[in-house]
DNA sequence: GTTAGCATGTAAGGAGTTACATGATTTT
DNA sequence: AAAATCATGTAACTCCTTACATGCTAAC
């Protein structure tokens, strides 16, 4: 399972979400949004044939009226199409071992403004029982070995242990404050900041499970 | 330039620096070495094929003359040939940005123990740097869009941001350690920070600026 | 007048995954 | 008797990267 094709699909998804862009732009924000951001970079060689893909599957759609501002060429503005955000929805309401692993997850948060606070709630919650039961593990793991394993190796190990273990205190913080934003649901002083740009809040599916 | 392909590489070399294993073995220890240990893991079929590979440019040989004590089948046991003891200083020293990236750098600490110390320092100055340059980028991102990003988005990048902070200090105890121990070489035995138990010094303030 | 940024793509290939194939032994 | 663990491999596939191809405009 752990779809990895999903995340490119999902982050175009949302950004179109909130109005639409051309490729160029896209790959920029995508850029900055996910982990590619600090370091590595989307390339151009999987940003198009996924767009062309996900155009083909009728998710978004191309639009070559508007010419291009600074170049003469046919700039391609993408938008997502009805069936696109149905299948954002279906994508960021996924409650299996998908929407806990480490690549989808980033985006799904990203994106949370999207989704319903059950949703946000569940994902958030699946994510740190994941990584709870992954500590359990590599606390065992480090504690069996930390006798013949070298310092270095089990420093490393430790020092991984502990990055995991400030994620999950993280994670217990977001869930709070959801929770919060849950009970005090009556009185909407405080929505989610949702940006104006997609006023679809008709149907959101709420929850599937 | 097989970038990544040199992680699998390096970490089946320097395994086998401790003593010959057979594949199935060799897998079990990657899996806990590795990131691959929390979460993924290594699968045969990229184990395997690697395995041949190095076998066939004469960086481990194959030894098939002791048999299975379990099955009757033929197990393999792998060695570190003279060649590749010396690809692996080679790897080891490698000063380049490959030393620095994500996936490499783990490997390349986990095996600190078999390279000499200004090696270490070089690769572990090198990462600090590289990560420094990092978060120099991501801040002006980070302040240059936190204007429109919504509230989930610029909360995943802050996290980001400051769980490369955290390793940075991490880097720099390690560098002082490491520092420590060159001048002080008559008197060698200094340990590692942290080894002595779960110190979380989790402190909240985090954030620099 | 050359570098940098805008803008869209294709071709070749690397690295890794899943699924398949085989079969013995130990544990439940 | 079934399931897990040991043990080695192959084939097909996906995702993504690098390098290439094209050409226009703004800035230095």
């Amino acid at each position: 399972m752990a779809r990895r094709g999903e995340s490119i699909e999902l982050a175009v998804l949302g950004l179109l979400h909130e109005g639409p862009l051309h490729g160029y732009e896209l790959r920029r924000r995508l850029n900055l949004l996910l982990g590619w951001g600090l370091g590595r970079v989307l390339s151009y060689g999987t940003l198009y044939p996924a767009l062309k893909k996900m155009s083909r599957s009728q998710l978004i759609s191309e639009d070559t009226s508007t010419p291009a501002p600074v170049t003469g060429r046919p700039r391609i503005v993408y938008r997502v199409t009805d069936l696109g955000r149905e299948e954002f929805q279906r994508l960021m309401s996924e409650a299996g071992p998908v929407a806990w692993e480490d690549d989808t997850f980033g985006i799904r948060f990203s994106f949370f403004a999207s989704a319903p606070s059950e949703i946000r709630l569940r994902v958030l919650e699946g994510r740190r029982t994941r990584l709870e039961e992954r500590l359990a593990r590599a606390r065992a793991d480090l504690a069996r070995t930390q006798r013949k394993a070298d310092r270095y190796a089990s420093e490393y190990h430790r020092h991984g242990v502990e990055g995991v273990e400030r994620e999950v205190r993280w994670l217990s913080d977001l869930i709070a404050a959801e929770r919060g934003r849950q009970e005090s649901r009556s009185s909407p002083a405080r929505p989610v900041p949702g940006q104006g740009g997609a006023s679809t809040t008709g149907s959101p599916e709420a929850t599937t499970g």
